[in-house]
DNA sequence: CGGGACATCATGGGATATCATGGGATATCA
DNA sequence: TGATATCCCATGATATCCCATGATGTCCCG
């Protein structure tokens, strides 16, 4: 079960947004009734989110560092310094921490997109611009995508 | 089991489509009573359609890039941002989401086309359209099709 | 070999459930 | 005590379930 799709929702008057129903379900089986956020380590405005299984996973390339070597303390500063663990409300929706939101120029909407392990929240508009470039790029980087030997899957 | 063949189905006043007996037949052995869709990489007006065996196949190519590098961020936006996984009805119906109807120009009518692993889905007319000049293709490219080497697996 | 009974499938429509969203009321915390 | 967050309920839109229909294909039995 992983994180897919792209869906837009509103942010009200007090700040909260419905998480996708379809990524609650995903969260919910990881055993979280709600997501973890964290700022992005690619440049650009947007915010990370996952569960739990991903966020372990973060943990554990973060343990592969020597612990007191300054990479580790860049990295642990930012991706778990800044990052927030927010429950769901009996209605699936959270409210977003202003640094988080500040940092995508989230302001009343936001786009959710899934991205396997894991999601990232946009400002709709900054998505739209995003995804234009991605696309192209996408197809260049076609070639990157080598199925694994075992299965004979065709490529493109 | 794979997709094979070609059926045009209408969409009714609820956006619901039937996807042909056959490939619900190929996805519900896979272990899922549905289809996933997502875009094509390469430019064209059309919705790729699989089952799981292929998108893992996908999924499986994804994480070998780098869980943050750019190029992953890109091919993940469009390849499981852009991509939905359907549930048949009762009836062995989906709804497609406008942004993949738009991507293909399909209103009223969808085309399915068997793929072996996976399937498309065409505007009727414009697969017309695209078929003929394939054919014209296919007869250039006979010489491309080699017969498999005596043990070694050979290219795809 | 033929024909009738039956199953499968695509399609349509009404009823029900889910979801995103808004707002009032209550709880929590500094 | 004021501000923020949480709970609960209402609502409209959308999706889902369930049943009906007709057309096509398949099977079986005479």
């Amino acid at each position: 079960m992983s994180f897919r799709g792209r869906f837009t929702n509103k942010i009200d008057s007090k700040g909260r947004v419905s998480v996708p129903a379809k990524f609650r379900a995903v969260t919910i089986a990881q055993g979280l009734n709600g997501v973890i956020l964290f700022p992005p380590l690619n440049p650009g405005s947007f915010v990370e989110g996952c569960g739990p299984a991903f966020s372990d996973v973060i943990d554990q390339m973060l343990d592969r560092l020597d612990p007191f070597a300054p990479e580790r303390q860049a990295l642990s500063a930012v991706l778990i310094g800044e990052s927030a663990e927010l429950s769901f409300d009996s209605d699936g929706r959270v409210i977003l921490p202003e640094t988080l939101r500040n940092l995508a120029g989230i302001t009343d909407e936001a786009t959710f997109v899934g991205m396997g392990q894991r999601f990232q929240i946009w400002e709709p508009k900054a998505y739209d611009a995003y995804y234009a470039k991605a696309l192209e790029d996408a197809q260049k980087y076609r070639d990157m995508l080598r199925a694994p030997a075992a299965q004979g899957g065709g490529g493109q």
